[in-house]
RNA sequence: GCCCGGGUGGCGGAAUUGGUAGACGCACGGGACUCAAAAUCCCGCGCAGCAAUGCGUGCCGGUUCGAUUCCGGCCCCGGGCACCA
């Protein structure tokens, strides 16, 4: 055994093994239970960086850590390979993007192995390739079929200078990124997938998954967002017809003094005809990025229609205004303002000095101030431009100014103003979701072609399944102006599959999140040429375990529960959710913003590798933070995970160079190496729970450095000590070796070599070396802690609080004119004597 | 703005079900070894104080024998907001 730990010759010697011997490769035939460990495949940026290294290193250790334990595992890896930065970088280096994107793949696929990940990689995919895109485009045409796709016309970001529409990250404070041109919005037919046909069991399939974090499910909830409210009418003075809102408050309705429309709401439309300013208002609006956050953020504007509307109720006269902070795309496009009620509201009636009319007074509040005069305390309140939210759902509050609904609580109000809406033929109930379909249409070149014919005589007709795939072509030229198949006829010339006239193939692609709602079926599936899916899908889904960044919490895993839903559907595949287990990895943050190319604050991965090794990266990595919180970088640290490793390697060389000995089985063992193996069997049960249950592996590897540091002031070079030490070092490389893999493979072929770490095992704690029986107590006095005991495990109560009350640092702490009021006994921890 | 997280020594973090705050590691200081340096090993290390002891988990308040942990109200930081992936 050499002295100095060699870390570039053991990874080297340890990959080239699992290649040759193919240790990782998945199989359906096996008596053992599956586990399908699934991390979130990278886009191929170029590079790794440190977000890949904590990503991948936690599902490898999930993945080696289960088949230590006997499962039958499969850790696929591929490349969501679609998407934009390989335009840009096209553009940039006047090279094509599929080039591009497969010389990425080739260096980071290089740099994934550098790793030691135990990945199957004989499964490994890219989504750019036409043998995995055929099979979404296939998906495509028989939602298309089924009613589930659909168009409709949508708002993007239009860069009116370089003629072409810009994704919101293009987009920076109104202006587009190149051009710097004010962005305006423009309204194009677009494709739309109906995942709100799936709201409802996409919202209550939540509660099914337990096995996913709080977090993420309420994230999921909120943004389904279904709620419970009413659809309110509003006649239109003198025009046939009704401004319709939706509302979750009815019972606010005596309320409303306004009504507010988005700027593209048709009813603004038609009141900007004869109205330029208005029209320029709207045309305002209309500029500027179509994102929420920016909508929301914006300062309230408004411009008063001209027209006005018919309280459903009262029959008083309410205006119409156009609104900046009214969503075209949510609910109705339009909202009645209850200024007294919402916050929004309130801050735009006072803007534009709009009544408030409060018609919810504080129960509490009434009973404590009954004496003063109302009117004060609305002028109280509004002079202070603050609005108070006394709504409350715990009906504290009780309808006030609101003629026949006064005297009630929100509930009852609720009720009976539907009711009466009903009555009226002006409203009624509706559960209403904020959920929208999704627009899966990009005018984009690198993408999946969306595989629909546009025929004069025929419509649109989804391509059939024998002529698929409609292949993306490779060789193209991007100058930065559109995408090159808008350009090409070779392209969207084509003849209709219908009728065989002459038609014209759709050149916008799909999102890229197309490709990613449905990879992880296709890892199962991965070489079929005759289904999206087969039966092996069957076997290996749901995943057991699915790693990745939080940033994905809603988007990317509400997609791909869908797809499940919709692959289900279609006959593929049985089950429900795709994803049984989630760990949302936290960010890896530098500067304390995440580290990303954009940002340029990257740390470079490789330099680690390089200097350090693939154990000492993903060794640090672990150990650095919880692999659910997010991890500031700093490059100190490193070198602390590299002296553990040294330390374990002369540990190591320091006991075979004795000589080879078995691991300790039986024999009297002193009390010093009896309480080493105390240590040891906690520790195995405490590094088995942390990896299985808690995924707490920075604490796992805490408590091994312990054990290490322990081991280390063992001395003695007698037979049974050097069996024990034998028992700790093999036992601490096969604890540490789902993190470590590498080096824990070298030491345990120098302990046993006559056997090999992967197939030894997941260690089992021995219960009779942890026997013990006394025990410490902590005793304070007040909660204050003050001393403590060691005594027999089978103390009495009473006894324990004599005992403690006998004690010098106990009464030390009473004083004399005290007495002890109780004492309180936590079995086995603490004894807390309260005086006073 | 809305939704979801987080805040503990100089730093990363630990404390798993309300029960010893600061495990483990980094940085730093002191010492040993060395001609010297690196590496390694040993000791110290929340703040104040000679000490006894007191204070201390973002801030304010509450519940409890006991609160980093539970409750109410704030402040700051991060993620997401539907075309970055």
């Amino acid at each position: 055994m050499q002295q100095q730990y060699p870390f570039k010759e053991i990874e080297q010697s340890a990959q080239t093994y699992w290649e040759t011997n193919q240790n990782f490769g998945a199989s359906e035939i096996s008596d053992k239970p599956k586990y399908y460990c699934l991390s979130m495949f990278p886009y191929p940026s170029g590079r790794l960086h440190m977000g890949h290294v904590r990503n991948y290193t936690i599902g490898d250790v999930l993945s080696r850590f289960h088949k230590m334990k006997g499962f039958n595992v499969m850790q696929p890896m591929g490349w969501d390979a679609f998407g934009l930065p390989a335009e840009n970088a096209a553009i940039k280096n006047n090279t094509a993007p599929a080039k591009w994107t497969y010389e990425n793949i080739e260096h980071m696929k290089t740099q994934l192995k550098q790793l030691g990940l135990g990945v199957d990689w004989n499964r490994e995919i890219a989504t750019c390739k036409p043998e995995y895109y055929k099979w979404e485009q296939w998906l495509f045409t028989e939602l298309f079929k089924k009613g589930l796709i659909y168009k409709k016309t949508s708002t993007v970001n239009w860069d009116p200078v370089d003629g072409t529409v810009l994704a919101n990250e293009q987009v920076i404070d109104g202006r587009g990124w190149r051009s710097g041109a004010l962005v305006e919005k423009r309204d194009i037919p677009q494709y739309f997938m109906k995942i709100t046909a799936y709201a409802e069991e996409l919202l209550s399939d939540l509660d099914k998954l337990d096995g996913w974090p709080e977090q993420v499910k309420t994230m999921q909830r909120n943004w389904i967002g279904k709620s419970f409210g009413c659809e309110v009418e509003f006649p239109i003075i003198g025009q046939d017809g009704n401004l319709k809102v939706y509302t979750t408050r009815p019972d606010t309705l005596m309320g409303a003094t306004y009504v507010a429309v988005a700027a593209e709401h048709a009813l603004a439309a038609q009141a900007a005809q004869n109205n330029p300013a208005l029209a320029d208002f709207i045309a305002k609006c209309k500029r500027g990025s179509v994102a929420e956050a920016d909508v929301a953020t914006a300062e309230k504007k408004g411009m008063a229609t001209g027209l006005f509307v018919t309280h459903p109720l009262n029959g008083e006269q309410l205006p119409v205004w156009v609104a900046n902070y009214v969503l075209a795309s949510y609910g109705e496009g339009a909202v009645m303002a209850v200024p007294a009620h919402d916050e929004r509201d309130f801050e735009f009636a006072i803007k534009y000095k709009l009544p408030i009319i409060p018609i919810f007074e504080n129960t509490v509040w009434r009973t404590r101030e009954l004496s003063r005069p109302r009117d004060d305390y609305e002028y109280y309140e509004f002079e202070n431009k603050k609005w108070k939210n006394w709504y409350s759902e715990k009906n504290e509050v009780i309808t006030i100014n609101s003629g026949c609904y006064n005297d009630l609580f929100p509930e009852e109000a609720f009720d009976k103003i539907a009711a009466d809406l009903e009555k009226k033929s002006l409203g009624k109930k509706r559960t209403q979701y904020r959920l929208r379909d999704w627009g899966v249409s990009r005018q984009r070149y690198w993408g999946c072609p969306i595989p629909i014919v546009h025929c004069e005589k025929c419509g649109e007709v989804p391509v059939p399944a024998e002529e698929l795939p409609v292949v993306l072509p490779e060789n193209v030229v991007m100058d930065g102006v559109g995408s090159p198949i808008k350009k090409d006829p070779r392209f969207y010339e084509t003849t209709c599959p219908t009728c065989s006239g002459k038609a014209t193939r759709e050149t916008d692609t799909l999102d890229t999140f197309f490709e990613s709602s449905w990879y992880f079926a296709r890892y199962a599936s991965f070489d079929s040429t005759t289904a999206m899916a087969d039966e092996r899908a069957n076997y290996w889904l749901p995943v057991d375990q699915y790693v990745g960044g939080i940033e994905h919490a809603i988007l990317h895993l509400l997609y791909a529960r869908f797809f499940n839903k919709l692959m289900r559907d279609v006959g593929l595949i049985k089950n429900d959710e795709p994803f049984t287990n989630l760990l949302t990895q936290g960010m890896v943050l530098k500067d304390g913003t995440k580290m990303s190319k954009s940002k340029g604050n990257t740390v470079d991965p490789q330099e680690l590798i390089d200097t350090y090794g693939a154990d000492t990266a993903r060794l640090f990595m672990m150990f650095a933070a919880p692999p659910e919180q997010s991890l500031e970088w700093a490059d100190s640290g490193v070198e602390g995970a590299n002296r553990f490793l040294r330390r374990l390697w002369k540990a190591t060389y320091d006991h075979v160079e004795l000589g080879q000995i078995a691991a300790y089985t039986t024999g009297d063992l002193s009390a010093e190496v009896k309480a080493i193996r105390l240590q040891l069997h906690s520790t195995i049960e405490k590094v088995t729970d942390d990896y299985g249950r808690r995924h707490s592996f920075n604490t796992a590897i805490s408590s091994v450095m312990e054990m290490m540091n322990a081991l280390a002031k063992l001395e003695g070079n007698d037979e049974i000590t050097r069996s024990v030490r034998q028992e700790v070092l093999q036992n601490v490389a096969l604890l540490l070796s789902p993190i470590v893999p590498h080096i824990c493979q070298a030491i345990w072929a120098e302990l046993c070599p006559q056997s090999h770490i992967l197939e030894a095992g997941w260690p089992v704690a021995d219960q009779s070396a942890m026997v013990q029986d006394s025990v410490e107590y902590v005793i304070q006095v007040n909660g204050k802690l003050r001393g403590s005991i060691n005594v027999a495990k089978t103390e009495t109560k009473d006894a324990l609080e004599k005992l403690a009350l006998q004690q010098p640092f106990v009464q030390k702490f009473i004083e004399e004119n005290m007495s002890v009021r109780k004492v309180i006994v936590v079995p086995n921890k603490l004894i807390n004597v309260v005086v006073g």
